[in-house]
DNA sequence: CCAAAAGTGTTTTAAATACACCCATGC
DNA sequence: GCATGGGTGTATTTAAAACACTTTTGG
């Protein structure tokens, strides 16, 4: 199985394991690779602790972290590959709760509307963004607070960690 | 090339040429042929004639055509293949021109939201949709108007005969 | 003049947008 | 008491939804 070989593969590159992966495009230019005929299908994983990549656990593990806005030079068509999934996501966040592979379990809505604001690169105002979200009942606030350095923030976590598809934006 | 392979393979079995076709899904389940472990790349190819495919030109077609909801049993996952590309239509059709591919140049107002009532399997307000698509741009009105039996109606065309991703529903 | 399909406007309702101040805490 | 990030409300604008009659033609 496709998927399977993927979530394979990336285990032993990054040591990553249970991630969220979904299969983004399937590339099949001969002249990707000049030595032979390599048809590649891609996937993209996502997951919240960027730390998870650099635990012991992953004893072999090659993987790196780069910001999408600042990748160095990728072998063969990886860049266009790496440019999809970016796409994905962007588009994904927009009608589905994708984003709970990206928010630990408990976090604040600050940190979720950063993600956004992240991923779709643009500012986002904090009062209407946060009627929608929580009239459109994605996320439940839990009953603790954050306590930190300034005024506690209110602790949220997403009503369903699977992938529900919804109009949101 | 696998779009130009998935081109050769369509036109060898159905005679048809020059359509729109769009990769889909890859599937890689080693269960699905239980013979060997084939990976197949699906695509969706979208014409607007039916007639194309039974034209004299293409003497070894062996295409037939069935209604996506009266599909015959279908080899392997192919069944799977066809469902996911109804799902795809559908969602382009609702951020996109993709209807373009499924009109002849020139066709009706009352054509287009019958495609887009079919495809969507639902009814859909003549009004509201029109005044919609219009002041959306996405078509042009020529001059000339249908004669028939009843009041003539406008023709229209699509403004680009190229895929355009517009919010549009 | 009748049947059939084309075409058109207004009112209501809901959602998106724009926008600025107060609150709670740790130091 | 001040710096910092958390939290909130309203008015305006825009878009969606609901809804039914008139027009034009061929026969």
């Amino acid at each position: 199985m496709l998927e399977e070989a993927a979530r394979r593969e990336l285990l032993c590159a990054t040591g990553l394991n249970d991630v969220y992966l979904e299969q983004l495009f399937t590339f099949g230019e001969p002249s990707r690779d000049p030595r032979s005929h390599v048809v590649s299908v891609s996937y993209m994983a996502l997951l919240a602790d960027p730390k998870r990549i650099a635990k012991p656990a992953s004893k072999y593990a090659r993987g790196e972290w780069f910001e999408v806005s600042a990748l160095p030079p990728l072998a063969y068509d990886h860049a266009l590959m790496a440019e999809y999934g970016v796409k994905r996501l962007k588009s994904k966040l927009e009608y589905s709760n994708i984003a709970y592979n990206l928010l630990p379990e408990v976090f604040t809505f600050a940190q979720f509307e950063g993600l956004y604001e992240l991923i779709l690169a643009r500012p986002i105002d904090r009062r209407n963004f946060r009627r929608r979200i929580l009239t459109m009942g994605l996320l439940r606030e839990l009953p603790s607070k954050l306590r930190g350095a300034h005024r506690p923030a209110a602790l949220y976590s997403f009503n369903k960690r699977s992938l529900q598809i919804i109009e949101m934006l």
